[in-house]
DNA sequence: TGATTATATGATAATATTTTCATATGTTAT
DNA sequence: ATAACATATGAAAATATTATCATATAATCA
């Protein structure tokens, strides 16, 4: 990826909203579906599909359909770009947030939330 | 700096705007007054300002007075940052804009320029 | 097939950001 | 001291972003 001005500010503007941040940082532990985000974050269904897309169209995720779900994950392609490595290092999930990445994992919410 | 999540969303918020971005970049290559600023994005003086402020207090740049001047630089303290590090040897001012910078510094702007 | 589940999306409402205008403040020059 | 200049700032207007609600789509399950 080119770091066009464009690009960079589609970027900034993507990462500045606390949401999308915290997405941004859970899909760098781990893949992760609609209905897991919905369960974490404890937010409406809708709210998170449409920071999910500001995030998409800023390139810093991609999605892939998996039977009923739909796995958000980190762009493999930006991994390469050296603001996005940097962000990586010095950005860190809260406590608290991976935490409850944890235990949605641990406790297969995928398969038993009901998100809507 | 500490990199904590809300000092960093205010620093991708100051960043993610055009405007800004720009200003920030010709600071980096050198300080600045106002009516320099004005003088090369050819903007509204208020605009220039409220828009300094923002990035002012998200800690990305500071201010000094000069006589009628008021100088406006990269905050020496953020630079050691990994991500503003980055930042710089990622992002370039245009050529065009790097183009106006050298053609204000020869041309002596913050002497002769008329702010408003 | 029809119901259920997961997710996306368009429209609207709520909220925040940005620009502009008018004016205030502080400095220098006369 | 007064005028001129450089800059800041509050308020209003213009614009953009975000959340919510209703509904659409696509897959699975019974």
């Amino acid at each position: 990826m080119k770091n066009s001005k464009k690009a960079i500010i589609k970027i900034f503007k993507a990462l500045s909203d606390e949401t999308r941040l915290r997405i941004y940082l859970f899909l760098m532990q781990d893949k992760l579906c609609v209905c897991e985000l919905i369960n974490i974050l404890n937010m409406e269904q809708s709210r998170i599909s449409h920071n999910l897309r500001i995030l998409k169209e800023a390139g810093l995720i991609v999605n892939q359909r998996d039977g009923k779900w739909i796995i958000y994950a980190i762009n493999p392609e930006i991994e390469s770009n050296k603001i996005i490595q940097t962000l990586k290092n010095e950005l860190k999930l809260s406590k608290q947030d991976l935490e409850k990445l944890n235990k949605c994992k641990k406790e297969n919410i995928r398969k038993k939330f009901k998100c809507n």
